[in-house]
DNA sequence: AGAAAATATGCCGATATGGGAATATGTCAA
DNA sequence: TTGACATATTCCCATATCGGCATATTTTCT
């Protein structure tokens, strides 16, 4: 079996640079598909193609309007992945946290070797 | 040019649900792989395969010992993916309150009706 | 009607994927 | 040394991908 889909669920349709990049030219407004081509500097065939995949899994909406058609991204599927990531963050509190504590104590101890020679 | 590797960065690796699993699981403590072969029950080598993968990325760490080796996950290496997602969280605050209120001003204005219909 | 503008879709090729099955590698123990 | 145990790697296959390019579709304007 190949890789999931990238039109499975958000995760898969955010592991994509550009299409992130997109997410985050649309979250303060919508905007014509011609702006982000624009702005990103991307192929105007490029850019639909990823709309495409981030209009399946939710994660941006359109209006159409006479021949433009407006996107915008819908922030509420960005939660899931939002969520299992911050389960992980006590982890890395505490990592850093132990990490400083380690460096903290090498510190003392070097500083103390450091006076120790001094005295002898 | 094919999707990026899962191995490319964090974003890629994450995408597959069975890596996300391993990686909760390995979040509290170091594990053998035969544990996570015994608790996610998916064939041994498919597991050593994830787990090369995010080895890889840096998301897992082993600790070798004999024939054995402990992996535990590297949650620092989870903090991009967090740290990416959470430019969005004011967008869904407010999206989530934009539809509270207009919940709000239509359950009033039902009320009212309400209230119009047994007043009249 | 016909042309221009804005966006969407189709086809191609190169490539990496994840699953399955088999096998390789490394380590301990008798 | 030989065998059992724990983990890693290899090979094969079906499939979806992204990029490039050409073209289709829809709408507006003259």
């Amino acid at each position: 079996m190949p890789r999931a889909p990238t039109t499975s669920d958000s995760f898969n349709a955010v592991a994509e640079p550009r299409r992130r990049d997109i997410l985050n030219f649309l979250a303060p407004a919508e905007r014509p598909v011609g702006d982000i081509v624009e702005r990103l500097r991307l192929p105007q065939p490029s850019v639909s193609k990823h709309l495409r995949v981030l209009l399946d899994v939710g994660l941006v909406e359109v209006r159409r309007e006479g021949r433009q058609a407006f996107y915008r991204t819908n922030a509420e599927a960005i939660k899931p992945v939002h969520e299992w990531t911050s389960q992980f963050e006590r982890y890395w509190r505490r990592q850093l946290t132990r990490v400083k504590e380690r460096a903290e104590r090498e510190s003392d101890r070097s500083s103390t070797t450091t006076t120790q020679r001094r005295q002898s």
